[in-house]
RNA sequence: GGGCGCUUAGCUCAGUUGGCUAGAGCACCUCGUUUACACCGAGGGGGUCGGGGGUUCGAAUCCCUCAGCGCCCACCA
């Protein structure tokens, strides 16, 4: 034997990946006439090491690829990585914070240097991560959010939407994170629910309430809806005179419907410099602007005696003071959400900054042969089904988000990135000269400064919306100035080949920050969508159902310790097994243990077969079937075999991956197996062997390559470059697997007899049915797993049961209980037969049901009331005897 | 405030467009050392599909409604 007992994962694992590597079927190959299926691997952030959601991505795609490659497709799945601007910065900061050091004391390049060891580290191990994961992407395709050619892309990105109009530059109010010193998007924020003091202060003749009394310095305007009964003696534009925190104040009075009336009083001053709604009603109304926290979070000197407190500290204070003044109205307890970094987590501080943006609503982009916004492209994709979302629901949420979008502030403050193609340079005379380019400028002219870049970087998901086509720019193209965009995209063999990709697969949680983007920059960049389906996948959540955390470590599942311990293709199954597109899940130690051991269910198939065929190759010209059994496993594998690629197709793993589960445990190991023990097939057997290991590779690659590459049986080459099987040349016959069903049901029942109602060894009959007596030998052989002596034609002398044409020798008292089983088989079945005539006696049944349905229903109601006379035939010997 | 999801066996969850007596894994009970496997084999128990109403010949599946849990978006002066 040369498969030892039990399969032992990581004794073969890692020489299975090497061997892969070597057949170079990973590879893709643009010049060949094959179909094309193409995948993007959603880059992973390197920042460390993979997580179990990685490995759930990684197998999700990897199944597909390898399927595609099955269908015989050319299948390319181009991995890389991100270089995660935010969340690398967040990192390099906390460990710098660590060392007693900060970015400004080491300087930029120091800080860029530090930043390049760190991902340099995580990118190896993460790509040795990946490989261990089983993953078959092209890795000489690997790309790199930061590489040269990647980067070219993205400058040429920015300048072309900037030529459009489509990005500005312009003062509008971000989110600000003091701690990182930088803005981060909409979409990069969480709330948390907060209790505070909910002040409400006497100002002029109005109540005013407020939980930030450290913005209100240079409150100068107090807004009111413009129906609101309460104040119509106001009249927009009034001014009145009023005592406030530092003195006196003129304040102006503003109507606006932004205000809800039933809020507080109806009335509140506004902060536009520190606030998103207080900064649109400022826009709308033309006011004054000003800043009171500084960019570190502490008060401006316009705070007076609180300048350069930190606003916590400040806030107590200032309450202290108005009190005193007798503005103080009322305090009360309340709770409302904070704004905070989702990286880093500091609190936002909404400020005014100067920053490049696009516009998501002017109409600049040339789509379908019209002129239409960003947004109108965005949900156009989706409406004319250029893309489609699964599962379905998604696509509302996607609607929703972009009514919602506001324009993408698209510039960082931080260090770590691509860097904004933007110069600028100041003439001796004060005017300012300002240079938008994919390289920078080199002239330099009397009376000007030298060109000076912009310091700040791009956000990360502009260049990881370009990922699906900037990655498949030739990169030796790219390296070449002279050449236009359109001559690269014209020069590059990868990109027309393999663009738009095929699936989209990733987790729902970024369907927003870079599903939506990719749509976005990828229609306006190449004049195609970037994917043409897109796969949403669930989140992995701990055992106990609550998010994996870094702050529980014991929540967290790490596929580098799962992997040693059942095997890369038992976590693969288990992540995939009992899960749905979309919905999260949570991680379960039971199933992990159950696809183990189907891993090693196929691995003692695979010896069961050794142990039968030896080392000899078997010779499929002269595959014939033989016994009902064979007939019987032959209809089940060619139905699994379409079924599956079936369910592959629609996304339907989790179904794919049951229905082979079962069809090898139970049909082939626990009765096609079972029964080739009394008469065997060994070319057929080797044939099943064979298509199993097709058949389960793509969820299961290592086990199947492993028993492909250790058996003589199976064959030379690549179990992973072996086609999808093709079972149409065999013909089995739909008799012969009747008879083999009859057979189970008989031999079913035998166990049934002998194991619960516990008879004692006993002999079985038959009569009448020849096929019976032809499979005595089979039938004994299975059902004296269950205490059945013998089969033998005849009827037996003492008390006998019956199933259909079969007699079991069984003693009386067994007899007895299993008459009343009968009985009770009787009811249930006269319950059925019931439902299905007055099924039929329903007119509007017949009317109104489909015909199929309505004959089907009457053949059934025959085999049933066949099924009711044998049963009672066996009813009635019991009655004799 | 707007929206989405979940509620099916003791536990964790499947159930494609409404259509056989609603399934799986684990757990549980009984039996079993049969020349692939105890990471095993045979048998068994266990659910009126969250409540209520409706549509339909027919509902776990579609609609309405209520309840509990979770999530997203917006607002939060």
């Amino acid at each position: 034997m040369k498969l030892p007992k039990a399969y032992t994962p990581q004794d073969y694992e890692d020489d299975i990946y090497a061997l892969w590597e070597k057949s170079g079927v990973f590879f893709a190959d643009p010049t060949t006439k094959k179909e094309r299926f193409t995948i993007s691997m959603p880059p992973p952030n390197e920042t460390g090491t993979l997580s179990l959601g990685h490995a759930l991505f990684l197998t999700l795609q990897d199944i597909m690829i390898r399927h595609a490659r099955q269908m015989g497709k050319d299948a390319l799945w181009v991995p890389g990585t991100d270089h995660a601007a935010l969340a690398v910065n967040a990192i390099i900061e906390k460990k710098l914070a660590e060392e007693g050091t900060n970015k400004h004391q080491i300087g930029r390049e120091e800080f860029l240097k530090r930043t390049r060891e760190f991902v340099g580290g995580s990118r190896e191990t993460m790509l040795k991560q990946m490989r261990a994961m089983g993953a078959s992407a092209d890795w000489s395709r690997l790309r790199y959010t930061l590489d040269d050619a990647l980067n070219r892309m993205v400058n040429e990105t920015f300048v072309a939407m900037y030529n459009s109009g489509l990005i500005y530059r312009g003062h509008r109010i971000v989110n600000w994170d003091p701690n990182l010193e930088t803005n981060v998007s909409d979409d990069e924020m969480q709330y948390v629910e907060e209790k505070t003091t909910f002040y409400t202060f006497k100002y002029g003749p109005f109540e005013i309430s407020t939980a930030r009394p450290e913005t209100k310095f240079g409150d100068k305007y107090v807004v009111m809806h413009p129906d609101d009964e309460r104040y119509k003696q106001f009249k927009h534009g009034d001014t009145f005179e009023c005592e406030w925190i530092n003195g006196p104040i003129t304040a102006t009075i503003i109507k606006d419907e932004a205000i809800d009336m039933n809020f507080g009083t109806g009335v509140m001053t506004i902060t536009p410099w520190h606030d998103h709604t207080d900064f649109e009603i400022a826009e709308r109304h033309g006011l004054d602007k000003e800043q009171i926290i500084d960019l570190k979070g502490a008060l401006m000197p316009i705070a007076g005696e609180f300048e350069g407190l930190p606003i916590e500290t400040a806030r107590g204070r200032i309450v202290e003071k108005l009190r005193k003044k007798g503005l103080v109205v009322k305090e009360e307890e309340y709770v409302h959400n904070v704004a905070i970094n989702e990286r880093g987590k500091g609190k936002i501080e909404p400020q005014i900054r100067l920053q490049w943006f696009v516009d998501v609503n002017k109409p600049s982009v040339d789509w379908k042969g019209k002129n239409r916004s960003l947004k109108e492209v965005m949900k156009d994709v989706i409406t004319s089904g250029d893309i489609t979302i699964t599962p379905k629901r998604f696509e509302k949420i996607y609607f929703q988000w972009i009514d919602n979008l506001r324009d993408w502030c698209i510039t960082r403050q931080i260090w770590w990135g691509h860097r904004v193609p933007v110069w600028y340079r100041k003439h001796v005379d004060g005017s300012e000269e300002t240079f938008v380019g994919v390289q920078a400028p080199t002239d330099s002219s009397e009376g000007w400064n030298e060109w000076e870049q912009d310091p700040d970087t791009l956000d990360t998901w502009f260049s990881s919306a370009l990922w699906t086509w900037s990655t498949l720019i030739d990169q030796e193209k790219a390296a070449d100035y002279s050449l236009s965009l359109g001559e690269i995209f014209d020069q590059s063999p990868d990109f027309k080949a393999y663009h738009p990709t095929n699936v989209m697969e990733t987790g729902w949680d970024i369907l927003f920050f870079w599903v939506a983007r990719m749509v976005l920059s990828t229609t306006f960049m190449t004049g195609q969508v970037p994917f043409k389906k897109v796969y949403l996948h669930g989140m992995v959540r701990a055992e106990d159902g609550k998010k994996m955390s870094k702050s529980r470590p014991e929540s967290i599942i790490d596929p580098l310790e799962v992997i040693p311990q059942y095997g890369t293709d038992a976590l693969r199954m288990a992540l995939i097994w009992g899960t749905s597109p979309g919905l999260d899940f949570n991680w379960s130690t039971p199933k992990i243990e159950a696809t183990r051991n189907f891993a090693n269910k196929l691995w003692n198939i695979a010896r069961y077969s050794e142990g039968i065929l030896g080392d000899q190759m078997p010779d499929f010209a002269n595959l014939k079937l033989v016994s009902a059994a064979d007939h019987w496993v032959v209809a089940k594998l060619q139905k699994i075999t379409s079924s599956v690629a079936k369910d592959i197709d629609a996304f339907r793993f989790s179904e794919a991956f049951d229905s082979l589960y079962h069809f090898v445990w139970d049909d082939v190991a626990d009765w096609y197996i079972e029964a080739s023990k009394s008469s065997s097939n060994p070319i057929l057997l080797a044939y099943v062997l064979q298509s199993i290991l097709k058949l389960i590779h793509p969820f299961a690659p290592f086990v199947s390559e492993t028993i492909w590459q250790t058996l003589d049986i199976t064959g030379d080459g690549v179990l992973i470059s072996e086609p999808w099987p093709d079972h149409s040349a065999i013909k089995s016959n739909s008799g012969l697997v009747d008879e083999f069903e009859t057979i189970r049901t008989i031999v079913t029942e035998a166990r049934f007899i002998t194991s619960r109602l516990n008879a004692q060894k006993c002999t079985l009959y038959y009569r009448n049915a020849k096929f019976l007596g032809e499979n005595a030998e089979l039938i004994a052989k299975l059902a004296k797993l269950a205490g059945v002596k013998e089969v033998e034609s005849g009827q037996g002398m003492h008390l006998t049961s019956v199933t259909y044409d079969c007699w079991l020798d069984i003693d009386s008292n067994t007899a007895k209980q299993y008459a009343e089983k009968l009985k009770a088989d009787r009811i249930a079945k006269q319950g059925v037969i019931d439902r299905l005539e007055a099924r039929l006696a329903n007119a509007d049944y017949i009317k109104k049901a489909p015909k199929e349905m309505v004959s089907q229903t009457k053949d059934q109601l025959e085999t049933e009331k066949e099924l009711l006379a044998k049963l009672d035939l066996e009813i009635g010997a019991f009655n004799r005897g």
